[in-house]
Parts: structure tokens; C-alpha cells; sequence
DNA sequence: GTGGCATCGGTGACGTGTCAACCATTTCCC
DNA sequence: GGGAAATGGTTGACACGTCACCGATGCCAC
């Protein structure tokens, strides 16, 4: 038999809930702002964005993959209705023709500057106003220790090794 | 163009990354793990649970839908599958006709007690254990906080304050 | 009662994410 | 050089969430 499991204490239980509802409203409300603003996506933003501070706003895809830890499969599909709206365009490399590039048009570039403002202004509303200084500081402080603990992936239970993370 | 958008500091834009990025990890890795060792989404998880609180192990399904914080139809949906996998069980209520309860089978009874405690195991592994309790008091201050913001704003179907179930 | 209206829950169509399989190219190594 | 394995990227089938809409029921004013 296996021993009692170490159930969450009331204040453990009270972080994980207040987590998991947070993320819940926190997302529903950015990604409504975000599309009653600009008539994008979470995932559209956050393709143009990482293609924004690109190199020559353009970006092997692999890598583009990796920096935004997205599966490549999910990247290939999105890119491919982002292109039929003409936000972003595929590219051949020369070097190696397995490689492709994924670049933004002038339409996307026009998009991603005309949505960034209002997008900043709801995370502030909705997240970053919200906190002291000292929370915000706390707050990072916790993210970056979660993030390193599974991008470390030295996890005995990790079934799949997390790729990407610099 | 208006005035210069109040974009984020570096501090504040560390916040915000560091948060999307533990989302994103911390969400596929505690997933994995509730799949791996259990056969369940976290969405099979959530219905589970919350159905394992309740007063003999039922609810009204627009109950339900308000204490998750899901919408009608995303949980009609779920429900249709969970009970087509014998894990919850659809009854008519005789006080309102309109209305429908959901319960519990004991196979969904099984299930959930067996996937409780990998589960809580790996919100501590990956999550709980690695905050210090000043921490995790921060972490549930700033989540309740976003949450008071966001449930006070929008729905007029959440008045009342919404309860954890511990 | 009856007509208007809100509420409850379900349905179908559609967009998106996942998973496994796939093809083309490159790299490794004998 | 040549075959096996690794890599980059795409595709198709399926599961899931959302949205708009529907039928059914309860509620209320008149």
C-alpha cells in the first residue's frame, strides 16, 4: 500500500486555486481585449511580436518554434492561415533547403504596430497596475524559479525532455 | 497618433514574460504529468473534482459551469464525452424541468481518487514546493487580487464572492 | 389564461492545438 | 560513395473550445 499522500495544506491550496482562476480570467480578458482591439489572436500577437524583434523582422522557423515554446506543428498550421491573411510570408533558404524563414509583410508589420499600444495598455490594466513594485519583483522572482525548475527538465517524471530555452 | 503609450518598464516587462512563460511550461508539464500517470485532461480533472466536492457527488450543470468558470456550452461539450467514457452520469431534475444535474458515477468516483494524489504530487513538484511560504502568501495575494479586479468588472453572473471549495 | 421574456441546456459549424505519420534534405560513418 | 539516421517542416485526423442559435421550460404582467 502506499503511504498517505502529502495533500495541499489550506494555504497551499489557497496559492494553486488563486493561480489557476487568475490565469483563467487573465487570459479571457487580455486575449478579448486584444481581439476587440485589433481583431487578433493571442497566438497572432505573439507571432508578430517575436517576428517584430527579429533580425530583418524574419526568423528561421524552427527557431521561431523554440523561442516561443510552441511545437513546430502548431507554428507550420498557424503560419499558414497568418499567410493567407497576408500578416506573414514564407521564405526558402538558401543554405539549406530543408530550412524556411518565416517573414513579416508590410501589412503585418503595420498590424503588429497599430496593436501593440492598446495591448500594452490592457496588460497594464488588467495585471501589471494592479501590483506594487515589490509584488511585481516577488512575482517575477517566482515565475523565473518555476520556469528554470521545467526547462531544467531533469525532472525524473519528465516523459519528453522540454526543448528550446536558451 | 495620440500620445506615446505608457509602454512597460524592463522590470515590469520581466513580470509579464516570466509569467507567460510559467503558463505555458507549467501548464504542459502538469498536464503530462495528470495524463500520464492518469489517463485524464485537466479538463476530465477539474469536472472530477469539483464534482467530487459537491453534496453527493452532484451538481446542477449551470452551477457547475459558474463555480469553474467555464462557459455552458464548453461544459455541455465535455460532458457529453465524460459521460460517453462512463465517468459522469446526466440526470433531469424534478423541481425545474429546464434544469439538468450531473453526477458522479462510481467508475468517475474511482477515477478521480486515483488520479488525486499524482496529481497534488506534481503541483508540489513542480509548482508548491519550490516557492517559500512568503512566497506562496505574495503569489495567492496578487492572484486573489487579479481576480477581485476581473470578476468585478465583467460578469454580472458573479456577484458573489467566489468561494475556493477548498 | 396568454403573450412576452428570461433562463437552462444542447447542437452544429468552425477555428485551433495535438499527435503521429510523412517527405525531403543533410549528416554521419563505414 | 552510399546507406542509415537525424533534422526541418508539413499534413491529416482527431479532440477541444467558441460562437451563434435552437427548443423547452419557468416566470410574470396583463
Amino acid at each position: 500500500m502506499t503511504s498517505e499522500p502529502r495533500w495541499l495544506t489550506d494555504a497551499e491550496q489557497r496559492t494553486w486555486q488563486a493561480y489557476r482562476r487568475m490565469q483563467l480570467l487573465l487570459g479571457a480578458q487580455v486575449s478579448r481585449d486584444l481581439n476587440a482591439d485589433s481583431g487578433l489572436s493571442d497566438a497572432d500577437y505573439d507571432v508578430l511580436s517575436h517576428l517584430g524583434l527579429s533580425d530583418r523582422n524574419r526568423c528561421r522557423i524552427s527557431e521561431l518554434a523554440d523561442r516561443m515554446l510552441w511545437s513546430r506543428s502548431r507554428l507550420s498550421h498557424h503560419l499558414t492561415r497568418m499567410q493567407q491573411r497576408g500578416l506573414v510570408a514564407r521564405e526558402g533558404c538558401a543554405s539549406d533547403a530543408r530550412c524556411a524563414e518565416v517573414v513579416l509583410t508590410a501589412d503585418g508589420l503595420r498590424t503588429l504596430e497599430a496593436a501593440a499600444p492598446p495591448h500594452v495598455d490592457s496588460v497594464r490594466r488588467n495585471f501589471i497596475d494592479l501590483l506594487t513594485p515589490e509584488q511585481q519583483a516577488v512575482f517575477a522572482e517566482i515565475g523565473e524559479v518555476v520556469v528554470r525548475h521545467l526547462s531544467a527538465g531533469a525532472e525524473p517524471r519528465a516523459k519528453k525532455p522540454v526543448r528550446g530555452t536558451a
